[in-house]
DNA sequence: AATGAATGAGCTTTCATTCAT
DNA sequence: GATGAATGAAAGCTCATTCAT
């Protein structure tokens, strides 16, 4: 057991943090390299960065390729706790993994849609390794439930979107205002979430009979 | 002696509507003067944009000034036509309402989403002007719905969210990874959020009893 | 009789000209863009340049250009007035001529032999259009003596390069040490070649007997 | 206890060798001490050059001094053969030996005609310790050649230039261009060069009588 | 002796903005 | 009103050099 498990040099993590952080607050052009090894502890505007990365880009590729390398273990995590039994207990876990997931991954979500226009691959590849399989989850969780007869038989895929949508947008919102949308904290939020849930829930039951 | 509503000279709307496509899609670091002169067929690089506004940020202001108050008379057109007597055709009118909206006014939601940090007030007035109050309206109609009982009495406010957010997020999707999400086209997306819709407010009902 | 004749805008020609003497004093690599514009009389450090060329590069490659195309057009006029019928009038013609060609030129052969390796493709170009032929002039004209019974029948190439050589020697050692080789002026280095050249031609005469 | 004429460690000689090697060809500017590392097998810009120099300055010095120091001890060798009693012999002894002589120091021409400008204390004692005594030594054989009869009594620090600079020409032509100038090889140089000094001669001789 | 990391200085280039025409 | 030129202020990146290991 030698240098391979050893940490590796904390500057190199401290850029890909202040990367992430400071990219998704200002922005790819908003933020300078100065700015980004400052906030690791470099000294500004020396250069520093360049000992462990080739470019400000290469920063940002590195950044994201990490998070769509954790995103994928981590994505089913929740899903994989069903069935509970009580379909509320499950809709509440759900929402609550969910407003978690995109609260830690809102950078992410901010970083692809500030640059999607000057990096394009970036984006495409994160949307095929991250948000399309995310959404395929979400869709196969809620065709078993078609299939229990807890949901409508519809559109699967359609809907996911429909029932995912509200984590995303909440998130943003919140970061994009510095509040929570309409000042509706996140327990109001989740409630109102698996009320909706439950009541379509029922309301496909009945309306199958 | 012109009339003071004469049209304004079209190369300062030209730069306008430059100004919302361009800093809609690659932001506004990354919007040049230049970009915005070209796009409004003035000689790029030639600072003829200063003869109509006194700096890019102006124009930022200006373009996004108008969005606010046009925003201000239309928000709630779509909900003056209710009631239709029938519920499915209400959401489906509803839906195809929130589907234009947002799909006009994506450059506008973007942008605040990208500017936040370098022009806080400015997201905070869009947020106050044209984002609360988008939110509050749907709310009150939500409101007016579990008055009538077709929906559980619940969180009208965080309801709102709830039902809101897929259009938003299905915007905003498409716009950043240039295809509608998971490749859902709008019909089926209005389709499932209107059955989702009307389950809910089967069940509300159902419930009730 | 419109603007195709006006005199080309000054600053574009003057940083063409800063261009051709730093570039030969101090290399490429050690000009800075702000020394040219300095030069040029532009404010320096201000990019001033970029109006009028697209890089540094740019500027050295047109520099080059101008000359190259000078070159081709003038390169053979002394050869032009002869034969003058005494060969050592002719001779001192033609030394004069070479010292004031490459006393003019001196500076093109510097930045040949210092940015062969940054430029290689400039050097092969100047090869090809200015240097060969220079030598292939010369090598003609030794020719004709040959066969006029001058100059000893030989290779009149490699002579070429014997006779001419002197030339860009006695340049370069000037600019390089800043001061005429083993201070020798330029009339004695006429005057040594012009004999030399007679002692050749007398000796071929009685060599051929 | 080792001795004091100990071979130096070669890390250092190594990089006096890359220095000479890398200046020459690409100049002091644009050789990074990176470079230099590397070409002498230590890891590039670790700056492990310093161990053994204080600056990079400090390492053309010294290569230029290890070359003025050798180049006083060999210029005069192919002079101190003579007389070989032929004077066609004796002359292309000493035009081998010339071409020999530039080929081998072509480097150290090289990086003074590029390095004047930066480093002129540097030119001026290359001048004065390398370039005026070998034309003074030429202009000696010279001067003894025409005491004997064999050359025309004349300047003879004039002849030396006007006779050894094809050599340099003819080294540097080639290290700028790649190839032999006029694509002349050495032998046809040579040949022609000797040609050329006995014609001289003989025409010497004639013309004296 | 050698190396990885760090830093101050400087370079090429871009850009928002101004000004004379 | 529009344009070409000019300029101060960065910003990304390189590099000579230093230092701790």
């Amino acid at each position: 057991m030698t240098t391979a498990s050893a940490a590796p040099p904390p500057t190199r993590q401290r850029l890909l943090d202040a990367a992430l952080e400071l990219f998704a607050d200002r922005g790819f052009a908003d933020t300078t390299v100065g700015d980004l090894e400052a906030e690791a502890g470099l000294s500004p505007r020396a250069g520093g960065l360049y000992k462990h990365f080739a470019s400000k880009e290469a920063v940002l590729r590195e950044a994201l390729e990490r998070f769509v390398s954790g995103a994928e273990r981590v994505t089913g995590t929740a899903f994989e706790l069903m069935p509970l039994g009580d379909i509320r207990a499950e809709l509440t876990l759900i929402a609550r993994a969910g407003v978690a997931y995109f609260s830690a991954n809102g950078k992410f979500i901010r970083i692809m849609q500030q640059e999607r226009a000057r990096f394009p691959d970036l984006v495409k590849e994160m949307y095929e390794r991250a948000v399309a399989p995310a959404y395929a989850l979400g869709a196969a969780w809620l065709q078993r439930q078609m299939e229990s007869g807890f949901f409508p038989r519809a559109d699967a895929q359609a809907l996911a979107i429909v029932v995912m949508s509200p984590f995303v947008t909440y998130q943003i919102d919140q970061e994009t205002f510095g509040r929570p949308t309409a000042d509706v904290g996140p327990e109001r939020f989740i409630a109102a979430w698996v009320d909706a849930m439950v009541a379509c829930a029922r309301g496909a039951v009945q309306g199958d009979s």
